[in-house]
Parts: C-alpha cells; sequence; structure tokens
DNA sequence: TGAATTTATGGAAGCGCTTCCAAAATTCCC
DNA sequence: GGGAATTTTGGAAGCGCTTCCATAAATTCA
C-alpha cells in the first residue's frame, strides 16, 4: 500500500538499517548513501511511519499540552507560540482543556502514561505537592507555563515586577492614594503580585494601608474573575472619601468588573477611581484598560525550546524563566483624556 | 517495564487474542471470560497501547483540527465543545494551528498523511475545489465546521435565517431605512447573511436599496475585520442624511470598526444608527452589541459526532447540519436605554 | 446419542520502524 | 604490503498490539 523503509531499501540498494540511519541523522552513514537513499525516499515520497517510529523507538514526536479551557486570550495567544516553535521542530500538540482543576491529575493519568508521548506542556494551573512528587517520579519533562514549582521547569512572567510597574506608575500620575485590588493570594501570582505592589509604595514612600488592600477567597479560578472586581470594588467603595484614588487591579478581568462596580455607583474612571489591570487580554484594548502586558507568544514559544532542552538532558536542576511584564496605558489610568471610559448599563451578562 | 497484554493473557490464563478481543469489545467472547481479563487488567492497571494499537489497527484514537490560529473567542467555544465530546470517547485532539489560508494545505499533506489519525475536523477555512477533490480521493474522513463545502460533511449556522433574524429586529423595532454593512461576498456565510437581509426587508415591503448594501473585497478573512467595519461604516456616512439609520452588520467584529467610526463622526449608537452584529464574540457583551448568536459549543460537539458517524459508514453520501442561530438583543439596537454605547477615544489598538 | 453447527479460544504473523550485533569495507600506520 | 583500527553496512529481533486461521468447547438438532 504505502511506501516503507524496505520499499527504500529496495530500490537504493542498501539494508533497511541503513535508511533508517539516514532519517535519524546518525552520524556513521557514508555521504554517498545518504545521497542515494535521500533521492530513492524524494522520488517514491517516502516519510518514516510516526506511529511505527513511536512504537519501535518507545518515544514519539508528540507534545501533550494541558489548558485551562477557559475561552481566555491569554491561552491562544500562548499556545499561537507553542505552535510556532512546534511546527518548526514537526511535532505534535495534543491538547487537552481542562474544566476543572480536578480533572487535571486523572487526565495527565489517563493520558500520559498511554501514548508515548515526549512529554507535558502544562498551563496555569497549580498542583498539589504530592501530585507533583508523583508526578516528577515518572520522569517525563514536563514544562509549567504561566505556574511556578520548585520541582519543574517553569515560565512565568515576572508578576512582582509587574505589580511594581503598575503601581508606580499611578503613583508616578500624581495618585497618593493607591490600592490594590487582589485575587485569592492563594495564588502564587496574586501573592507576587502584591510584592510589588508594596515595593512601589514603600520606594515611594507612601503608606500602605491594609483597608486599600482587598483580597479575594474565591476558589474559582483563584479569584481572577469578573465577579471578585466588582465585589471588591464595592467594598472599596464603602470607604467613602478615605477610598483609594487609584487601584492596581490583580487583573484585567477583574478590572472590568470593578468597573462595572464604579458605573453602578455613577462613577467614572478614571476621574473617580483610576486602574491599571494585569494581562493585557482583549478586551482591555477595546475598553482602554491600561494594564501590564505579558509577552504571551513568547512565552509559548519558549516553552518548546526548554522542553526540548530537557528532553536532551534529564538531569540538570529544574530552572525557572522570567519575562519582564510591560506597562501599556490606555485611559483607565489616564486623566488627560476627555472621553469616558464606560460600559453600558445592562452590560452585566 | 509497563504491563503489556501478554501479561495480562498469563495472569489470566487465556490467549493474548483474548484479552485483545475482549478491549474491542468483540462479541464472541464469553462472560466469564471477559469478566475475569478485565479483573485482572483493573488489577494491573492496564491500558492497551494506544500506539501499538494505532499501528496494528491501521488506525489510531485521534483527530486533527485544523483551526486559524487568531485568537478568537469563538474557536475556543467550539473547541470546548469538541472535546468535550472527544474525550468521552477517549479520543485525543490534535490540533493545528494555521496561521495563513496557504499554509492549509500543506499542513494537511505534511500531517494526515503522517500518523494514522481517524481523520480531519477543519473549521472556517474555504478550500479550493481542485483541491478538496484530491482530498476527497484520499478518503479520511472530513468534517468542516463554519464552512460548506458539497463534498464534506459540514456543519454551519442558518445564516440566511441569522440575517434575516437581525434585519426583521431592526424592522419591528422600527425602522424603515435599514441597511446592511456586509463582508467579502466571497465567503459563502456573507452571502447567506445577505439574503437573508433581503428576505426580510422584502417581507417588510421595504426597499431594497444597493446603497444602503455596503461590501467589502477584502482578502484578509473575507473582510470580517474591524477594519471594513471602520471603512464601510465611513461609507454609508458619506449619505448624509439620506443615510439608514439602522444597520444589520456581517459580523461583531465589524460592527465594532462601525462603531468607532461612528464615534469619531460624534454619532452615536442606537440613537443615531442602530446596530446589529453577528457571532456574539466576548466582546460584543461587553459592548453591549446585538447580535445573532451561533451555538458555537453545540457545534463542537456536533462535529464530532457527525465525525463518528461518518468512520462507520463512509459510503453515505455528505451531510450539512445547519443550526438555528439565535437573536440577542442588547443596547446598540435598543433605543430604550439611556446610557450612551461608546468607546473611549484612542480605543483604536 | 452423535453428528453438525455454532461459539470461544490460542497464538502466529505482521503493522513499519529502531537498535543492536556481527560482518564487510575502508582507512591507517609502520 | 599487511595487519590493526575504524567506519560503514545488513538484517534479525523486538516494540505492543490486531487479525486471522486453526482448533477446541459448547450448543443444537434429528
Amino acid at each position: 500500500m504505502s511506501v516503507t523503509i524496505y520499499d527504500i531499501a529496495r530500490k537504493a540498494r542498501v539494508g533497511i538499517g541503513t535508511v533508517s540511519r539516514v532519517f535519524n541523522n546518525h552520524p556513521n552513514v557514508s555521504e554517498r548513501t545518504r545521497k542515494r537513499v535521500l533521492a530513492v525516499s524524494r522520488r517514491l515520497n517516502y516519510r518514516p511511519h510516526p506511529v511505527a517510529r513511536a512504537l519501535a523507538g518507545q518515544r514519539s514526536n508528540s507534545i501533550l499540552a494541558f489548558i485551562p479551557f477557559f475561552p481566555t486570550h491569554f491561552f491562544s495567544e500562548v499556545l499561537q507560540g507553542v505552535q510556532s516553535r512546534l511546527s518548526e521542530l514537526d511535532w505534535e500538540l495534543i491538547l487537552y482543556g481542562i474544566n476543572h482543576p480536578d480533572q487535571l491529575e486523572s487526565s495527565i493519568q489517563r493520558h500520559s502514561l498511554r501514548s508515548h508521548m515526549n512529554g507535558i506542556l502544562l498551563f496555569s494551573m497549580r498542583m498539589n505537592d504530592k501530585y507533583a512528587k508523583h508526578l516528577v517520579s515518572l520522569k517525563p519533562p514536563l514544562v509549567l507555563v504561566d505556574v511556578y514549582h520548585p520541582l519543574f521547569d517553569s515560565i512565568t512572567v515576572n508578576n512582582r515586577r509587574g505589580g511594581y510597574l503598575a503601581t508606580q506608575h499611578l503613583i508616578a500620575s500624581g495618585h497618593r492614594r493607591v490600592g490594590f485590588l487582589n485575587a485569592n493570594p492563594q495564588s502564587t501570582p496574586a501573592r507576587e503580585r502584591l510584592k510589588g505592589y508594596k515595593d512601589a509604595m514603600k520606594e515611594a514612600g507612601l503608606e500602605i494601608r491594609s483597608e486599600w488592600i482587598r483580597q479575594s477567597s474565591s476558589k474559582e479560578l483563584d479569584g481572577f474573575t469578573r465577579e471578585t472586581g466588582t465585589h471588591l470594588m464595592k467594598e472599596f467603595l464603602t470607604l467613602g472619601t478615605k477610598r483609594p484614588t487609584a487601584l492596581f487591579v490583580a487583573s484585567d478581568i477583574q478590572a472590568i468588573g470593578a468597573l462595572q462596580a464604579l458605573e453602578e455607583s455613577g462613577l467614572r474612571c478614571p476621574d473617580d477611581m483610576a486602574l491599571v489591570g494585569f494581562d493585557d487580554i482583549e478586551l482591555s484594548r477595546y475598553l482602554n484598560i491600561s494594564t501590564v502586558r505579558q509577552p504571551m507568544f513568547q512565552m509559548g514559544a519558549l516553552a518548546v525550546d526548554i522542553f526540548h532542552r530537557r528532553l536532551m538532558d534529564r538531569k540538570s536542576p529544574p530552572t525557572h524563566t522570567q519575562f519582564v511584564p510591560e506597562l501599556v496605558v490606555r485611559n483607565s489610568s489616564n486623566g488627560r483624556s476627555q472621553t469616558p471610559l464606560i460600559l453600558a448599563a445592562g452590560a452585566k451578562p
């Protein structure tokens, strides 16, 4: 039916071992035979069968990605980065969407032990320590993106730096009473962003008041949701005139929720309350929310590279790469704009 | 190392053929042996090796999805539907992002002929006829989502109906001068939506004026872009007071572009110009744009089912399933709202 | 009850490759 | 030039399964 290694071997008058060596870039093949084999292969349009390769070689050319299946811009952009590097390496991406964090373990269990995949990419999902230890003993190369765990290679943005940048920008814009609307501090990024906030406040010699820091205790997405934004903003508003005049918000999606709370109270952004979010999701562009941008594409691409490196060298200790985030100033933190930034009433999907 | 079919056969005191039959739900296995084999398998935590299965069985449990890699909400939601059905079937999704339509053919070429996949899911990308014929001769089951081609199974939304619903809604809201801001009529959905627009106009006995229909000739994404929305809206505005008072816009993203054009001209929506978009992307919720919603999740899930059916029966003629879209009324078409719907100036990323 | 069916079972062959070992060809060195 | 060292080559074995054929066990029927 389809052309196999035997066909090539026969036509090229070599053994199958030689053909195999050619396609695996094995050094010990003379230039003459290599040329001949490649010529015949091209003529017959031969490509080694990846499934057979995987079975015989105890490895495959595929890599499993587990991502939380919330349709956010963040993931599609990161995945673009992953894809782009992957296709250069001629690898395949097998995608698993995880709808609930609890599914993660069973899903990894079910899939990674089967299909001889090269390894795993894990996005944005925390692992409990016990499972992490179990997993590390299983030894598949595993790269974490947007989460940190000491046992594995990981890539994150420098959240502390991002928090610092956002807060510092608000201070530089003239605000003295700058607060922080956080997600659930259980999440490492949330904690790091808080640190960045404090760094900037201290540096500017401003008082850090506990009532200006509001954190979520929501389990859902670690509190990185619109609802927590609305909720916590309302808490801020109960402070009346003693409330902050500017807020660093731990994520854009929360900033949107916060905007809605403002809107409902008849307050305006940035006049009554300036905001800076985090992530730079697509919505922020359209709603003109100032934010801290993560280099998502690059993070995805780097994940593949680190993965690749790890494949070669299983021994060396885990690495942790941090990208430097970038401040994007838009209207929500910039009083100079005359145009009010608002959401139409009824925008409560 | 890992437990194989031989281990199970030995422990269960049966032949490997029997174990294989059990795992393939072959009918000719007695209930007693089946139970015994399953018990042993569970005890040893055995699962058939998918790669070996694929090699021996000339088929696999994976399905290739080619999607355009524009980070839109549409795809992540459709993919969720795909995933959810796929995991029930215990299949794998191999994802290929296509950045440019021209890559499609080579990408399918490269990947589908290799890896014995079950077949292909293709999203939103038109194929030229020549390639379609070539592909159909290759016989992998192929399901199209959001595109139509007579040679393959396909799933789309009823675009004509959607266009009708949107236009009818505007008419029912009291508008007489209703226009249509289209994408590139090369695209089938664009043409169908136009038909729906005309249906509704005719039904209402309203005049269909050619200057109230503006179409894009952009190749990029078939004109379903923000830019064409802005551009065509400006054309409408040159009509001065003879312009339509309401517009059905072929997609939400174009509606956003159109809004920006309105904003720049100091006009307001819906007071000066009512709009209804198409798609119900996430942004529309936040910007309060009335729209026609496609049941994305369901389309994804159904794609897998149709695929599955096709796997059983390669012979029967291609099917074309249409989902009925749903009108979502928000502020952009609804004058009753007091709150202006606007984008802050400078929202031109 | 015994032959004729039908159903259940064992295991060899084969899927297309990698890898290893032994053998052949080439190169090197005195 | 000839033996040792090195490079190149062929192909058997094996990866873990499915499938098929032959055979064994169970069932049916007269």
